[in-house]
RNA sequence: GGUCGGGUAUCUCAGUGUGGAAGAGACUACGCCUGAAAAGCGCAGGGGUCGCAAGUUCAAAUCUUGCCCCGACCA
């Protein structure tokens, strides 16, 4: 017992949207005796699910997923709360004995995760200068720090202040870790990124939208997830409903392009374009 | 036939009022990212006979005239 607890595997499986990285999942945590967590930042938001390709009901009663539907829609969820009910999650899953299966687009959740991040505390003090980065430039020089690296970005200025100049700390991933990508090519990202856009909306994505706004009111801020964005401005009248499909599949297409600008960095995640070919070398592994 | 729109990059369009170096986005290729990350920030690329012709002018996408094409409406 004490061995089999020791050879458990943590499998991250990365790619753009569109990828095919959840069937593959659920295909493999079927063989491997494991259980799935989402890694990412909007399939954690409850009655988003079609717009969010959130896995279904009968995907998650064939394996356990975790960190899906965890708040509401309009909450704050930061990275540290993910890494916090992330780790929950795979603690208790290992103390099951079963394997844990990390998947998402979420490139810096991925991370934190792959790479054992330690976040700093941080204050909760409102900042007042907001957005204008001269004036985050001035505090952050008041205060003796350094500017990031991105430095025009406010959102990374405010939150040096927050953390008065401290970064977590990356860790060498664990030895137990396995990480590869899935990535079918543009092309083949573009086909099934418009199908799969054409069918959210077959599917009843506008109700699903309608039925947030009349449960919670319209968005405090707008939404980040990028469908639901451009679907609301469609039902304020804003653009039309065929203006609004295709931005949905322009901001997927770049997203998608995002995504693999970020995981590029990480050097140790292993590519396939195929998910047959991902699962081969998986089970070589991991078995 | 008449009236009103419109014709500018591969596409969608801004610019025409008040003449003065042709422009954005989509697209393609990249970079950054440690508490919003499907967020946010940055960089580069290719592309034009500005429908055609004449006129006015030092200078026309922009003003004038004629013509062609597309759309809507009216006959």
């Amino acid at each position: 017992m004490k061995n089999e607890v020791a050879n458990l595997k943590t499998i991250f499986i990365v790619g753009p949207t569109a990828s095919g990285k959840s069937a593959l999942a659920i295909g493999l945590a079927k063989m491997i005796n494991a259980e799935i967590i989402c890694a990412d930042s909007q399939t954690v938001r409850r009655y988003m699910n079609i717009g969010t390709a959130k896995p279904t009901a009968e995907d998650q009663s064939m394996v356990p997923h975790h960190l899906i539907d965890v708040v509401d829609p309009y909450n704050d969820f930061s990275l540290a709360d993910f890494l916090r009910l992330a780790e929950e999650s795979i603690r208790h899953i290992r103390s099951n004995g079963r394997n844990v299966i990390i998947v998402g687009g979420t490139g810096l959740y991925t991370d934190a995760l792959y790479f054992n991040f330690e976040l700093p505390a941080v204050s909760n003090e409102e900042n007042s200068t907001e957005k204008n980065v001269e004036l985050l430039h001035a505090e952050i020089f008041r205060r003796g720090l350094e500017l990031p690296k991105n430095s025009q970005n406010p959102r990374h200025l405010v939150n040096v202040i927050k953390r008065n100049g401290q970064t977590g700390v990356a860790k060498s991933p664990s030895p137990e870790s396995i990480i590869i990508g899935i990535n079918p090519g543009r092309e083949k990202i573009i086909e099934r990124i418009n199908r799969r856009v054409d069918e959210m909306f077959e599917n009843g994505f506008e109700d699903e939208v309608r039925a947030i706004i009349n449960r919670f009111g319209p968005p405090k801020k707008d939404f980040d997830a990028i469908g639901y964005r451009i679907i609301y401005r469609y039902i304020m009248g804003e653009i039309s409903l065929e203006e609004a499909k295709e931005k949905f599949k322009i901001g997927d297409r770049q997203y998608a392009r995002k995504q693999m600008s970020w995981y590029r960095r990480n050097g140790d995640i292993v590519w396939f374009s195929s998910p047959e070919e991902a699962l081969h070398y998986i089970l070589k592994k991991v078995t």
